[in-house]
DNA sequence: TTGCTCCTCACGTCACGTGAGGTGGC
DNA sequence: TTGCTCCTCACGTCACGTGAGGTGGC
């Protein structure tokens, strides 16, 4: 996140607020390293509508809102939503003003019962892995499952 | 799975295992309602090289072989395994004669740990979930998170 | 003739990975 | 000139879903 003087303006007066904006943008790589994200990644999220970082020619430019609403997607995908959900619940609260996980309550109780079937699944196969696991340190002849 | 004369040799005398052979096979369309697949994915299995059922004209006919082959995929599936996974165990197993899930002891424990690790994400994530939606219910004004 | 089951392409989905080929400022 | 970072296609991956358009026997 070095100085980036190539988007300032060149009538610029000594403490603008302006200058302090521009400063403030991260590149695409910068947030790469921020958030542990590829430039893919970044670059798909915007095409799918979930984020619009500012233009410099072709050269992305992040602010501080779009940080924020970068975090926001990373919390979705955290919660176990769909990038199009993440985006529906980003736009519904537009309207808000920050950029939140407007997440309607039936739509939490769901996520919550799809999770819960999804880490039951899970418990099931850790279950039935490690009981084979314990066969084969038994006999270890037979390799086989089933 | 009705009987198929048209499978049958014409020439055929009675009680002949042949023909109990044949009878015994199901169409895509039995293993679909047999193991709640779709047509879809059997023929994809197929095409990655699991099954090889056999083909009268354009047909699919599945023998008991094949059956036994499909069951051993669902439980590679059910346990987490990648279809190239599966691919591999049934194929190193195809030596040993049946249709078992051969699976490497470390690859048993790789795959433990994998799935531990799924499930604990699954467990951050729906106390998340479950914490949130406590809140909504204490202060429904705030539909927002974080 | 209608209805059912079977078939083969082949594009779509989800969330990116992975080059290919090119630009731009230090 | 080299090296770094940025860019836009565009095909590949995974496990299928979903038509489109056609065949074959009761």
């Amino acid at each position: 996140m070095t100085e980036r003087t190539d988007l300032m303006p060149e009538n610029m007066a000594a403490g603008r607020p302006e200058s302090e904006r521009l400063r403030s943008m991260s590149t695409i790589g910068d947030m790469a390293r921020l958030y542990g994200l590829t430039l893919r990644a970044l670059r798909f999220y915007e095409d799918r509508g979930l984020i619009a970082p500012l233009r410099h020619g072709t050269t992305r430019f992040y602010d501080a809102t779009a940080r924020s609403r970068v975090e926001t997607i990373l919390r979705g995908k955290h919660l176990g939503f769909t990038l199009a959900q993440i985006r529906a619940m980003l736009a519904r609260n537009a309207s808000g003003g920050s950029a939140a996980l407007d997440i309607a309550p039936g739509e939490m109780e769901a996520q919550i019962l799809r999770l819960e079937r999804k880490r039951d699944d899970l418990d099931d196969a850790i279950t039935e892995l490690r009981r084979t696991h314990c066969d084969m340190q038994s006999h270890p002849a037979e390799a086989g499952v089933a």
